[in-house]
DNA sequence: GCAATATTCACCCAAAAGGGTTAATAATGC
DNA sequence: GCATTATTAACCCTTTTGGGTGAATATTGC
């Protein structure tokens, strides 16, 4: 899936750190890495993992690459935990409910013990 | 760090089949496992990435080990996550501003070629 | 043409992830 | 006590990740 490449590219500091500084203006390879301690190679493999996520996208003029910060994946990615925190939140805050509301029909049960009309069908 | 752990274990389809799962109640391991092709035993593992990024927290009842959703680091990732995509696709939007403008100080001095005032740096 | 530059390719290595199988451990039911 | 059940532990295997080095390739500048 997508956001499988989107969230693995984004579940790493150093490719966070490329990200960042991409997101002030596309930049050389060599450029980029500079900042880093790691070699110009590691860099470059950061580089495909965030290309496969697209979060990243390249253009090539004679030996230079340069890349320049998509943020669409990370819009979706955004979008799917934002829906499905809430999502997941509110069938938890649904089960409490449901929890409240038994407790409560079990005290009420306790307290008047009527004999429980027989809800007709069945 | 924290959102390293978090996002690792969101980047994986059974890992957030489980957390959907969890998010309707809490369960028991192996009831968890059933739905599953996978062995009981990488279930298990599945688990414990989930409870290293605090995703799902673990009570032990005798044999028993009842797991629960915990939507706390989800919120967190969600959070960071919205606020750098608007602050990244910011400085973009920025960036092109910036753009845009110079564009047009550039027509600007195509048109009528006046001193234009040295906006000091560079 | 030739040296320097920018970048990747092809390897090596260690650690982690994701899968499996076969014990081992701990609690339950009888 | 003893069989069953719930779960992890300890291994094996393969792939991926994250780091490295050294060579290959392509382009630029002279």
């Amino acid at each position: 899936m997508d956001l499988d490449h989107t969230l693995i590219a984004l579940a790493d500091p150093t490719r966070r750190a490329i990200l960042q500084r991409l997101s002030r203006g596309e930049s050389r390879v060599t450029e980029l890495a500079a900042p880093f301690e790691i070699s110009l190679n590691s860099v470059s493999k950061h580089i495909r993992i965030l290309e496969r996520a697209d979060l990243v996208r390249r253009r090539v003029s004679g030996r230079e690459h340069f890349l320049t910060f998509n943020p669409a994946p990370m819009e979706s990615a955004a979008e799917w935990m934002e829906r499905h925190r809430i999502f997941w939140t509110g069938r938890l805050d649904a089960l409490e409910a449901a929890l409240r509301a038994d407790d409560a029909v079990q005290a009420a049960k306790e307290k008047s013990k009527p004999p429980t009309k027989p809800r007709s069908k069945k």
